[in-house]
DNA sequence: CAATCCCTTGTGGAAATCCACGAAAGCAAA
DNA sequence: TTTGCTTTCGTGGATTTCCACAAGGGATTG
């Protein structure tokens, strides 16, 4: 199949035009673009009413709202609800992170189709992720590939990534302990949390507990 | 005058190709695209030597390095090396922040001719900033603008950076002191350091260290 | 000059964290 | 079940940080 219907969702209109300036290279009859993940949304649902749904989503993932209370403020958001209205519609995500978890989520929870950095050559790998979905199969550019092999030294715990953005809200020990008492997390004993942290020191190197929050924070862990 | 001569730094290739497909619309006869800082000075300099030099430098501020070792990393570096081979030359700074400590940088120091944020109508803060450059005046967008009036609580002399880094780097208040007396720093007496810390805690309204470095790297003070 | 304010620094004690040792509990494989 | 490993968690003591009080120094002002 070939996409005669597309719609891009990207709030920096630079951007936006870049991609449908470049997607008017290729052979799509309808590109539709839109600047917030609500009207795409909107788009979306009114095109499949009409009875002439998109057949492509290309979304990029992080949106600066501007109305007073978006309802989907995400691109993960958006290609979650745009797959569960419309199943068949093929989603590319188009992001500048190559961060693995983001990508790792986008792929294995939310079952985008395909998952591309901007860069260098971003028009080249959307023509290549098109291409793919075209024949019902799958893309992941090679920054991203290249950024979910690499083996993620530091994967936490749901456990550990609580005490850590805990600790970063201002937490101490026994005010975790607390907590975790309140929510029936175990363990949760104030002895417990500091083993955590401690072995949490360990696995960065730091060797403070600021550090240790400065650094989960630069790998955007927390 | 009218600009006929521009040339374009910006990495990511859809961005750029937005930002040239957009100039296309305005009475430019000659864009010119750089993916690269290096790239963008080696342009400007043989435009500049061969007597047809750039008028107007549009250029992103952060950059993905894709050669081994490049001379300039940022739209900062390229700026100021530009304006000291061709100090006639216009420069728009044309990024997606909006930090005050950045546009303060680029207005004040750098001496950029204009500041615009990325967003959702970049092209439209775009030609308002080729337009008052035409006329010899300067342009930051409202966003920006809004960005630098509002009164910078946070704002960290020097010497309170330093404290927070090392925190950050894993230094204990001890290590802070010595390493402060090492470089004559002053004041670095071991209970001045905690002093200095405290009035940040307050400051920041941090509850503990952990979150008063998690605060400032949040709002990317350190 | 005295009075005042602000900052640095010291002191001492409280609080929090760190760290080592070890007991008890949980779990998996033999 | 036994064995062995890991995790939880208590204890006690060292280290670090936090906090309140106050002395001294430097700059400013009346």
């Amino acid at each position: 199949m070939t996409f005669t219907k597309v719609l891009i969702a990207e709030d920096i209109d630079i951007s936006n035009e870049g991609i449908a300036s470049k997607l008017s290279a290729l052979d799509i009859a309808q590109v539709e673009q839109s600047q917030s993940c609500d009207n795409a949304l909107l788009k979306i649902k009114r095109a499949l009413h009409d009875g002439e749904p998109f057949q492509l989503l290309i979304s990029d993932l992080s949106f600066v709202s501007h109305t007073p209370e978006p309802k989907l403020t995400s691109g993960q958001e958006l290609i979650t609800e745009v797959k569960r209205i419309q199943p068949n519609i093929k989603t590319i995500a188009f992001s500048v992170w190559n961060k693995q978890q983001i990508i790792k989520e986008l792929i294995e929870d939310i079952k985008a189709d395909a998952y591309i950095c901007k860069g260098l050559n971003g028009f080249k790998e959307l023509t290549k992720a098109i291409n793919a979905l075209a024949k019902n199969e799958t893309y992941i550019c090679p920054i991203a590939t290249a950024s979910l092999q690499r083996k993620n030294v530091f994967e936490l715990t749901e456990y550990e990534k609580q005490i850590l953005q805990l600790t970063a809200k201002g937490f101490k020990q026994q005010d975790i302990s607390d907590y975790f008492k309140s929510k029936n997390i175990t363990p949760n004993s104030r002895r417990s949390i500091e083993d955590h942290l401690s072995k949490l020191r360990d696995n960065f190197n730091a060797s403070t507990t600021p550090q240790l929050i400065y650094l989960a924070q630069s790998l955007e862990l927390i």
